[in-house]
DNA sequence: TTGAAAGCGCTACCAT
DNA sequence: ATGGTAGCGCTTTCAA
């Protein structure tokens, strides 16, 4: 439409301000884009440029306000690097998570950030032999060093114990989520140094919980209320299960924190309007995406393989202890 | 490597069973693509077939359970029909909508779902011209027909009024996010329908609030709750707004429902163990997501521009009435 | 200052 | 049953 050769156009729309082009067809050029409305096309540009101005991320669950915070934290940030997200959910299911990063690899992503799901390390492993920058979020393997960005879990665990301990308990439960998980294991070792440290009661039975959903919470808790004599609190690892301990406790006519102390090791929003007040350990979520996007760009751009970074990041203790507490809830 | 041409590894791969392929060969390629951990470029695939199997969603907000949901039943759809979903968030800025609209569509999505910042039906225009494949999704242009998956908000905001009218309530309030939003406009002219139906009072300042954070939700509470008389009930259209109206309400040393009853329009699963019991409208995300993808794919799929469809799908009442209520919050 | 040509990796079509 | 060829839309290098 302009009458000059495609490659013209292009070196006018790249606008690269060193290149020789006469003010007269640059000037023809942008008048016919925009009258057409051109917008190149991504696809041919990505296979031409080997790049896709695209990166991935991986997360176990979008609905997870957790994981949700996270990404529209990474979202914000790829926006203003003109990046583009491609969000992919796995349930905690490996299988996904591996067809995942196969499909995002063969889509040509330029960089992935992913929170595993962590049965195996395979599909990590082999991001690492292809060379395909990327970052672990929230969960890291021990022994396979990767750019990772992570929180203190192990330390925010124990102090929570010596937080308990200070005020008396004895005896106290942890109720995990998936058993296998980076972050449940390294809290869960947190709470043994602690139990430890300050001469808790170790009893293998104040260990409950293999699953991440709202009812394998209420089970793991019904467990642990059960127990002779029951804990008098409980540090919960894992976003939904901590409403099925709700439900568990005041169930059990117990009243929180009278009866029995709750910590929960992810915030919410919402925490200061429940039912129950939690005291809750937070996570800088929005710091946990920036590091990570700012870690994955630093490693896209470079040119060969650079030197792996882990980051951890601090969590904070947030006490919330009601003066009345409500001891019933409705079916 | 298996010594034949590219294009025989092609009909292979692709596996089209009609093709005539020697079943020697065949093996050859399938061990060699095996060994050699062949992907194919869908880079280069997406430009030759001119279809990326991709699927963009927009919607204003990940970090808001109402559309993390939509969006995590959308992903799981598109996981099951091998489509890789591209998830964006506007944060209700209409300059944003218009960015990831360009660049989903020159990054050659299929298909596209989208929860509007609707200021303007400027790029969803835009969308029909291209004849480019979308649906919207809880929010729809009243003047503009498009395929659209929406919930009955008029008629669930008229039901809200007459509960609370047969409850006994004369000034009921309106607490609403964005004014210009599809969905609260709809759901006013539910709530302004109710009132004349069953005589209640109409009042200007009932209607309060503009904006969907919690601060605005908490001004816009404290503005009705300012009023002679206040209002005995409100309904609260908005999800982050709810909360700021709950701790509104609380400050001011009210009880919900003993002095005002609350109605909010997002259900949310932790709705049981709020605080104060709220009474919500909850909305069928999961179907809400699976209507709009599959009516997606079907205009995908359609040769030429099918019949444009609207979905109403129905909001359901969730009564809430805490016997005892907590009647103060800390900071 | 601009045009021409090549090629990114793939697949559909036409030959053989 | 397989090979060759062309071309998707773009950018980069080289030539004019």
């Amino acid at each position: 439409m302009a009458g000059v050769h495609p490659s013209t156009v292009s070196r006018v729309l790249r606008g690269k301000e060193s290149l020789p082009i006469s003010e007269e067809t640059r000037l023809k050029i942008l008048q016919a884009a925009k009258s057409l409305q051109y917008r190149p096309d991504q696809r041919a540009r990505a296979l031409r440029l080997g790049k896709t101005q695209t990166i991935g991320l991986i997360i176990p669950d979008i609905s997870n306000l957790f994981f949700a915070e996270i990404a529209n934290t990474i979202e914000d940030h790829c926006y203003n690097s003109g990046y583009t997200l491609m969000v992919c959910a796995t349930n905690e299911d490996q299988e996904k998570e591996i067809r995942f990063i196969n499909d995002l690899v063969s889509r040509g992503v330029d960089g992935l950030i992913i929170a595993s799901a962590q049965d195996s390390d395979k599909p990590i492993r082999e991001l690492l032999d292809k060379k395909i920058p990327f970052v672990l979020i929230d969960r890291e393997f021990e022994d396979l060093p990767t750019n990772a960005v992570i929180s203190n879990n192990e330390e925010a665990a124990y102090h929570a114990v010596e937080f308990l301990a200070k005020q008396g308990h004895k005896r106290i439960g942890f109720l995990r989520s998936r058993k296998n998980i980076y972050t449940i294991r390294k809290r869960l070792a947190g709470y043994l140094k602690g139990l430890r440290d300050f001469g808790l009661e170790e009893d293998p039975a104040l260990i409950a919980g293999d699953g991440y959903s709202f009812e394998n919470g209420y089970h793991g808790s019904v467990e642990l209320l059960a127990l002779n004599p029951p804990p008098t609190a409980i540090l919960v690892s894992g976003n939904r299960i901590t409403f099925g301990a709700i439900k568990a406790i005041i169930e059990s006519g117990k009243c929180i924190p009278e009866d029995i102390s709750l910590i929960g090791f992810s915030d919410t929003p919402l925490a200061p309007f429940l039912i129950s007040s939690l005291t809750t350990i937070s996570h800088p979520l929005e710091e946990m995406g920036k590091r990570a996007f700012e870690l994955l760009i630093e490693n896209m751009e470079a040119s060969e393989a650079c030197q792996l970074q882990r980051v951890v990041v601090e969590t904070k203790f947030n006490i919330r202890a009601s003066t009345q507490t409500l001891c019933s809830v409705e079916k």
